[in-house]
DNA sequence: GCGGGCCCCAGTTACCTCAA
DNA sequence: TTGAGGTAACTGGGGCCCGC
């Protein structure tokens, strides 16, 4: 999901499914704050309990992932929000939001001065986006300042600043190598181009793509060409070929071999299971509509 | 922290054949 | 035409190490 220039701030109601939702990330970055229920949220190979008052800051690195306890599912209001608002105040509040494995807390928990402070804010946001008066925006990005000088303060205490200084200066060049990537990976992309970004040498670059990413820088562009081929295969009615040819593969056999890899079945058996899904959630929709008029979980403006 | 050399090997490319 | 799979040659990423 990408957020609309005019609307930096998004917030909303959600309640994850009871089944572990599909793994993401995304270039924004995220505040859940859980209001009722319980389960789980995953961060890479981290998983953490869900319960009332919990807090969780997701970063635009981490893949992650949510889902419900079956007999008392979890209700969140998820705060979105495009980092360059912060910075343009000060870039300092960013640091709360920037991924450093190892170093990394994804969760306060309720109960903590934290939790309860911004918790608090996040209600007060939502009301301010439900009401929806005029200067409500304003409002709500005054919120979100508080929110990162509260969270900047509950990090600092396990954080020197020099560290910090440290970490927001590899956060930029980690940003400048991902935003190449992301708009280059459908291309040929080797790995002395993401380093001539980040202006450092490919050795250099190996060490540190691996250090803060988790993964290889193959294994990452990789995942990312996968990830639009099933998008594709999913979306559109293109050949096979035109779509492994988009994705930027040049010949059939790597693309088979990686797609089957990831996935565990062939673009072919995979657009199809695809499409007996939407289908069936077609179905089930349309049921659901004509039994309750109800209003989607996910709410956005 | 950073750059670079060396070696290994997984992945890629460019072919090919075969089946449905 | 599309999808699957095999092979050989090649490329370049990863791991390790060392020096600055």
């Amino acid at each position: 999901m990408a957020l609309a220039a005019d609307k930096p701030v998004y917030i909303f109601e959600w309640s994850p499914k009871t089944e572990t939702d599909r793994f993401h990330s995304h270039n924004h970055l995220e505040l859940g704050y859980c209001i009722s229920g319980s389960g789980s949220f995953y961060f890479g190979e981290k998983s953490y309990s869900v319960g009332p008052g919990d807090v969780f800051v997701v970063n635009n690195l981490e893949r992650h992932a949510a889902a419900s306890d079956p007999i008392n599912p979890s209700n969140f209001y998820f705060v979105f929000f495009d980092p360059r608002i912060i910075e343009a105040v000060d870039s300092e509040l960013l640091q709360p939001f920037i991924y450093r494995p190892g170093h990394f807390t994804y969760k306060i928990a309720a109960g903590e001065p934290a939790a309860v402070q911004i918790g608090s804010l996040i209600r007060e946001m939502w009301q301010e986006y439900t009401a929806g008066q005029e200067g409500h925006k304003g409002v709500m990005l005054g919120q979100l300042i508080q929110i990162s000088g509260l969270l900047m303060r509950h990090y600092g205490r396990h954080t020197s600043g020099k560290e910090w200084q440290h970490a927001l200066h590899d956060y930029y060049r980690l940003i400048r190598a991902l935003d190449f990537i992301k708009s280059r990976f459908r291309e040929p992309i080797t790995l002395s181009d993401v380093a001539g970004v980040m202006n450092i040498s490919p050795s250099r670059a190996r060490h540190f793509f691996k250090e803060k990413m988790g993964e290889g820088f193959k294994e990452y562009v990789t995942r990312l060409r996968i990830g639009e081929a099933k998008r594709m295969l999913a979306g559109t009615n293109l050949p096979i070929s035109d779509i492994l040819y988009e994705c930027g593969y040049e010949t059939t056999a790597p693309f088979y071999r990686a797609f089957k890899k990831h996935t565990g079945v062939s673009p072919a058996e995979y657009r199809k299971r695809e499409s007996r899904i939407a289908l069936f959630e077609k179905m089930e929709i349309d049921i659901e509509k004509t039994m309750h008029s109800t209003e989607p979980i996910m709410k956005l403006k």
